[in-house]
DNA sequence: ATCTACATTATAATAATTCTAAACTGTTGA
DNA sequence: TCAACAGTTTAGAATTATTATAATGTAGAT
């Protein structure tokens, strides 16, 4: 989504009602450069704190999960007990550093496509993902 | 880790003391042919139903974390709000049946072995983990 | 302006996991 | 052999992430 674009067009294309918190969350999420990788509490953070806007925790919720099915954001399984999300919700690769919990994008070039050669019989593929998990070459890993 | 080993030798090996809780873990989690994949619901199902051991939860969590940091057990992410672990601790890739949940083991030869051309610099990667999400193929997803 | 379906909200509920503090048990060494 | 201690287990409370509920609010059509 390119930058300071309408949000409330966008919104209604994908048949989401453009409310305030909605259209507030996507300048948060899509005012930006860089894709945008967070967590639930990273956005409420970054809206009371830096947007001065109190949306409750719960329409957070609902909005990042309404965007997500309708394909605004991309959820990306890391850890175990929280849940990250994308911006960039095409297919890509991520790094994910351990020391600062942070994801990162991988170049495409960065990676070979990955072939499957043998699938599991009467399934079909939805997704392939790669996860490559760094951390501080100098210290004492887990 | 073969079969009808006495697992009282291998869990000093790794300096963990040798209870009649972890032997009986181990006993359902090594006594089989093929690796298991289990959440914490799963394996205290087994232990109380199969087994009929009543082990607390607390207790099965840690022994879970215990084994885990041994290098007993592999946790894979997968599902945001749930932990699978894998008593096959090599690097390997895996299927995930999004119909049943289910997690399957990538035969080593069905992936190409993953190129990673640039990596962050500083870092050093400490895995690099595909996931391969399946469902059934004729029926509508999510 | 009014209506209605969809959204938002505070709060309660749930689920997975971790903490706590007391009781228990392998292991070590006298 | 057995006391002593460190590591374990346990039930239950606490915590954290997330979802449900039910009342109130609001966008968009009429």
């Amino acid at each position: 989504m390119p930058k300071n674009c309408n949000f409330i067009e966008k919104l209604r294309e994908v048949g989401l009602r453009p409310t305030k918190q909605r259209v507030k969350m996507c300048e948060v999420l899509y005012n930006r450069e860089k894709t945008f990788h967070f967590t639930i509490n990273d956005l409420v953070k970054l809206l009371s704190e830096k947007m001065n806007q109190k949306i409750s925790l719960a329409t957070v919720y609902n909005t990042v999960h309404a965007f997500e099915k309708k394909g605004y954001l991309k959820e990306i399984s890391i850890d175990s007990h929280k849940s990250y999300f994308d911006t960039n919700t095409s297919a890509h690769h991520h790094f994910f550093d351990e020391d600062t919990h942070e994801l990162i994008d991988c170049d495409e070039s960065d990676i070979d496509k990955i072939s499957i050669r043998k699938n599991i019989t009467g399934k079909k593929i939805n997704s392939v993902e790669v996860l490559v998990r760094v951390a501080s070459d100098n210290q004492t890993q887990k």
